[in-house]
DNA sequence: GCGACAG
DNA sequence: ATCTTGTCGC
């Protein structure tokens, strides 16, 4: 797929890491705005796209590789896998973690055939401290409808959450419901689903909990972890 | 100033 | 995230 660039220049300074941090966070709020919470589809997704990237430590550099593990719904085939590395060029900042590895991200995704019907991705959606995070980014950067599973907490409160599966309670962040606890396995530490874009609450949740039928990760992340992380075949 | 803090 | 094998618990 290609990505519209709406200012070329300026996706120069994010990709090269040169943006300081005070004007990421910025950026980021001013992008907020461009995030649609209203869903932008019906039935379930057909395909979708779990993101995923990993960090390995070169000679003299760290390198990021941005994995996605394109899944039919359902019955949670893999049809295919796309992968892109580059050196790290942004360090890690909670909640800029966009700034680093968004770059890595789009260059894997120019790589896909045609527009996943939604991107899982390993990180917040809107549950951030600027209601933009790393889904976010993504599914505004890319049009596509996005999700964002964290594995832990970046914001927000919750009620205590009842250890069967399938248990969800609000995530409150300032004064608004940023997204979900959704406990995926019994008995297992939650996610905290929250939406990208173009994806509603109520549905992001749906859908993270859909995907999980295995684990505590939703397959297509768990697949595209997995697939980061291995160096066999690191070309492509 | 102190503590929190996706990956 | 990463450095890393075996081990504890359901
Ligand atoms: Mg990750």
């Amino acid at each position: 797929m290609r990505i519209e660039w709406e200012d070329p220049q300026q996706w120069e300074r994010i990709s090269r890491g040169l943006l300081s941090p005070a004007e990421a966070a910025e950026l980021q709020v001013r992008l907020s705005g461009r995030v649609s919470l209203e869903d932008a589809r019906n039935g379930f997704p057909l395909t979708v796209a779990g993101v995923d990237v990993s960090i390995r430590r070169e000679s003299f550099e760290d390198v990021a590789v941005a994995c996605i593990a394109l899944m039919e719904w359902g019955n949670w085939r893999l049809l295919a896998v796309f992968r892109a590395a580059e050196p790290v060029r942004f360090p890690y900042i909670p909640g800029l973690l966009s700034f680093r590895e968004l770059p890595v991200i789009l260059r894997a995704a120019e790589r896909l055939p045609e527009p996943p019907d939604l991107f899982m991705v390993d990180g917040a959606g809107i549950a951030h401290p600027r209601f933009f995070g790393l889904a976010c980014h993504l599914g505004v950067v890319t049009g596509c409808p996005s999700v964002g599973v964290a594995k832990s907490r970046l914001v927000g409160t919750h009620e205590p959450l009842p250890e069967d599966r399938g248990s969800s309670v609000p995530l409150l962040f300032e004064g608004k419901v940023a997204g979900t606890v959704l406990r995926t396995r019994r008995g297992v530490r939650p996610l905290y689903v929250s939406p990208g874009h173009r994806v509603s609450l109520g549905t992001s949740a749906d859908l993270a909990l859909a995907a999980c039928t295995r684990f505590r990760l939703p397959e297509p992340v768990r697949a595209a972890h997995k697939l980061a992380g291995d160096q066999t075949s690191l070309y492509s």
